[in-house]
Formats: structure tokens, sequence, C-alpha cells
RNA sequence: GGCGGUGUAGCUCAGUUGGUUAGAGCAUCCGGCUCAUACCCGGAGCGCCGGGGUUCGAAUCCCUGCACCGCCA
């Protein structure tokens, strides 16, 4: 059986989940409902990074412990993905205890192995807030980026992980490996970053009293990257469930945002080169959002709640939007001008209204039912769907939600031409042809039932409301279905339901 | 500064290895339909950043100028 395994990065719990974790979030739920659609062994993690010094700090100030603060706040990640129908397999906190049995035992491998040895670390410090900031991000200043304060040049002791040992190895990998790092504008800035050298990590801090630490060495910390990555392992079972592991392992695919991608595609493919294991099939670097053309930050209040869009809009609307608004992999604008007239167009107009004017007539002229009639089949369209289908399915394993999207909507367009084409409502008034009504009928039903299936990763609960309203509302619970998405295998007799729009137009 | 990328219709973008009248959606205009959620269908206009070169032929390859973007622990 082939599986897939497709990860999120395990956001920060004090962050407010906003759209930028709801779109990583949606993408990889798209790709974990797909490949189960496929018939896949599907493993799809999310889930919570709950160590570091800012959560001690905001625990402390809110005079609990931070055990107590984190349990309190990976709430708020939980309920979204729960409104936005997110089927996750695990959610993993890095507060779990198997998590931070197999971060320790990981890194006791790489130091069995000879990749960790202790040193010194020297950096810019800020005293009050107990935190060492690398120089890109102090933008030539030596103040605090948090807190404003003057940083101090210190040194201390540090584990460091022999990151320099992997240049070659990950550069031949990435020779041999043209789509590990995507899109190609990544792959091309991360493969003159390795190709410029690499230098050692320190991966441990003294000092920070929330996180993992080191084995035998209770002083130092474990870097919080270090311990975020490793993760993806715990997931996949690594060193506790090997069927699991080799199953699920060599499949990883990471989604992760731009900001985070060097983290992803350098640092954590060398530990695993380190470690002996395989590596991850992909690193994907999606977009940002700016929201009405600017950076979306806290201080602009301009930061988009995804529950306050799903309240407004619905759940569906907002995953559509997400996923085909622009090509994954780009930045995107949010706006809500171009939510609604995205929505209205594709999803009321087009798709919305096909369905609507075909359940219609079907009501209206058949009192909701149609068998299948002889001479069901029709070259144009078996032919327009076996390209659609196979262009959806590359475009799915590109990750190019968007033009997937644009895939289906061909079969949409072409609905709505053959309905206008074909008439029905005029053959209805004539007698004799009521063969061929019910035969333009049928075929419009079907589309119905082929689209409800392709959309299904995209927009689960508008799929099964559509195979609801063809009275098949069982097709769903199939594991295969791509095997569907074919003219012919619809039901012996469609018997509707009472249509009603499944997208009203929204007003702005 | 170094490396990489982008510049195509009013707007947002597709354009595989150079090959017929350069595409899509939205917007605009004209026509049609009336089953449908003022929807849908057909048609029209409008375009390859500037300059030079290679070629029978360039949005595509090369050089150059301009503008913008990304990465550089």
């Amino acid at each position: 059986m082939r599986a897939f395994y497709i990860t999120t990065p395990i956001y920060y719990v004090n962050d407010v989940p906003h759209i930028g974790h709801a779109y990583t979030t949606c993408a990889a739920d798209v790709l974990a409902r797909f490949h189960r659609m496929m018939g896949e062994a599907v493993l799809f993690s999310t889930g919570t990074d709950e160590h570091g010094q800012k959560i001690a700090k905001a625990a402390q100030e809110m005079g609990l412990a931070p055990q107590e603060l984190v349990d309190r706040v990976v709430v708020r990640f939980k309920d979204l993905w729960e409104k936005m129908h997110i089927s996750y397999d695990v959610f993993i906190r890095t507060t779990d205890r198997e998590h931070e049995e197999t971060v320790q035992e990981f890194f006791m491998l790489l130091q069995k192995k000879g990749y960790i040895y202790k040193g010194e670390y020297e950096g810019w410090y800020c005293v009050p807030c107990e935190t060492f900031w690398p120089e890109s991000q102090l933008e030539g200043r030596l103040v605090c980026p948090d807190c404003g304060r003057p940083l101090e040049r210190l040194k201390e002791e540090s584990y460091f992980f022999a990151l320099s040992r992997f240049s070659e190895s990950l550069l031949a990998h990435l020779e041999k490996h043209p789509d590990f790092i995507m899109p190609e504008s990544r792959f091309n800035e991360i493969y003159s970053f390795v190709k410029s050298g690499l230098k050692d990590q320190s991966i441990s801090r003294l000092g920070v009293r929330w996180g993992i630490p080191v084995p035998g060495d209770p002083h130092h910390t474990i870097y919080v990257w270090f311990d975020a990555l490793v993760n993806y392992l715990t997931v996949a079972g690594f060193g506790r469930d090997q069927e699991r592991f080799e199953l699920f392992w060599s499949e990883a695919h990471h989604l992760v945002g731009k900001d985070i991608l060097r983290f992803h595609a350098v640092l954590w493919p060398s530990m695993l080169l380190a470690a002996g294991l395989p590596l991850p099939r992909r690193v994907f670097a999606h977009g940002w959002w700016t929201v009405n053309g600017e950076k979306m930050s806290k201080s602009k209040g301009n930061v988009v709640d995804p529950l306050e869009v799903i309240r407004k809009f619905g759940v569906d609307r907002f995953r559509y939007f997400l996923l085909r608004e622009v090509s994954f992999g780009l930045d995107g604008d949010f706006s809500e001008k171009a939510f609604i007239e995205r929505s209205n167009a594709d999803l009321s107009d087009n798709f919305g209204n096909l369905i609507h004017r075909t359940l219609s007539m079907v009501w209206r002229y058949r009192n909701g039912r149609v068998s299948r009639p002889s001479g069901y089949e029709d070259r144009e369209w078996e032919e327009l769907l076996a390209e659609v289908r196979e262009r959806f399915v590359s475009s799915m394993e590109r990750f190019a939600f968007s033009q997937a999207l644009s895939e289906v909507w061909r079969l949409v367009h072409f609905g709505n031409r053959y309905l206008d084409q074909k008439a029905p409502w005029r053959m209805a008034k004539d007698s004799n042809l009521r063969e061929e009504l019910d035969r333009v009928l049928y075929r419009l039903l079907d589309c119905g039932r082929i689209l409800a299936v392709f959309i299904l990763p995209f927009m689960p609960e508008t799929a099964q409301r559509l195979l609801q309203f063809l009275g098949m509302e069982n097709t769903s619970g199939k594991c295969t279905l791509i095997p569907l998405l074919d003219w012919g295998k619809g039901p012996e007799v469609f018997s509707i339901r009472q249509p009603e729009p499944l997208f009203p137009r929204l007003e702005g």
C-alpha cells in the first residue's frame, strides 16, 4: 500500500492563530484528504511548539506554571482546526512525554555518532529577556528587538551540532532531487546557501528552564528548533513503532512558511543525515498573506481572524478562497472584496448555479427521479473528463492547488454550456423528446456526482451536501474515490432531494 | 556588494523543449437564453518593460538599459 505523510509546522503556542496558520493547515488537510481518496495510507500531523523562554516568561507574568499556560492556550488551535474541518491524525505537542523522550534519544544518537560536541557560543545577549539574538534580526542596532534595551556581547558554554560536515552530502542530495525543495525559486536559494558552506549550529542554551534538558547535562536545555524539528520523527513513531516508521517516514512531506524554510531545508536534513535516516520527500515553502495589500501585523490591527471569516462566510468558502486565489508558493492578498468576488463568481454563479439549475429541472420535470437511460455515454464529456482528471491528479502531486481547482472548473463551464446548448427546458415541452431529456438530465446529474468527488478534499462539507442532494450520501464513506471519477459509475437511479442553493450569493 | 528571480490585456495571473490568428478569470461593451442564486451562453475590444542581436521564425535563447522582488546563518 502506498503511503503519504504530510506535516504542518508545529505552531508557537503563544501566538493567536491567524490566516497564516489556517493556510498551511488547510493545504495539508487538502493533501491528506486527497491521498486518502487515492486509497493510500495517510498520516497527517499538526501540533504546537510549547517550549522556550517566551512561554516561561508569559506564564510567570500571569502567575501560572508554564504547563498550565500551554494547556490553556493550545485549545485555541485545536478549536480552530475543528471549525475548519481539519482531519489531522496526530496533534503533537512538544511537551508530550513521548516527544521529550524522542528528542533526548535523537540527541544521544547524534552524540554517539560523534556529531555533537561541547564548545562556546558567543553572541548578542539581552540580560533581562535572557535571550541571544542573531545579527540578522538586529538590523544593525545593538538593542533587543523585544524590549529595546542594549545588548551585551556574551559567551556561554554550549553544545554544537557539526552542521558544517554535511555541506557536501546535502548538496549531493539537492542535485539528485530537484523537487526536494519547492517551489524552484526556494530550491535555488537553499542551494546557493548550502554551496557557500555551512557553519556548526549551537543546539543548547544555558539558563532556559522551560525546555528539554540535554541528556546527562541538565544545566543545558536543548535548542528550541532542535526540539521542534524532531516532532516529525516522534509522530512517525521513531524509536517506538518500527512498522509505522518504515511505512511513513520516507514518504514525509513538510509544508512550511517561507520564513522557516532554512531550518527545514538545511538544519533538519543534516540532522537526519547525521542520524543515518532517510530524508523527507519534499519540503514545500508557501507564501504569505497580506491584508488589503498591507503586511499583517499586530500593531496595525489588521490580523485576519480565521474564526471570524468562517462565522461570516462559512468554512468551505474560506477553504476554497485560500487555495484557489493564489498559486501555492507565491504571496497572496486577502481582502473582503476579493473574497466575495471569488466566492460569488466561482462558487455561487458557476458551480452552485450549475448544480441548482440541474436539480431544479429534475425536480420539476421528473419529480426528482431520473433512471440511467440508454445511450447515456457521451464522447465529448468523456474526453474532457479524462483530461481534467489527469491534470487534476498531476497538479495535486505538485501541490498546485489553484491549478487543480481550475481544471475542475473546466467541467463546471462545460456543464453550463452543455445545458444552454441542449436547452432541456424546451425538451420538457415536447413529450416526444422525453428520452432525450432524460439523457441530458442524467448526464448533468452524473457531472454533479463527479464534481462532488473532485471538490471533496477542498470542500468536504459541500461535497457531502451535494451528494445528499443527489441522493447518494453514502459514497463519501468509501475510502478510494478516484476510480469513481468515471463516466458510467453513476447510480441506476438518481433520486434527488428538493434543491436549494449550495452557495447563496454574498452581498458586498 | 554577491547569488537568484520577476517585468505578458484596465486588474490578477497561465504560457511546457523557440513554431500557426499570444491564453484564463475579473472588469468593460454588444448579442442570445429564461431551467437557475440578476444567473448562464455567445461575441468584441485591449497586451509580450525599453534597446540591440541569433534565427526562416522569439513572450520563449543571448547582450544591454530600467524597474521591482527574494536569499546571503
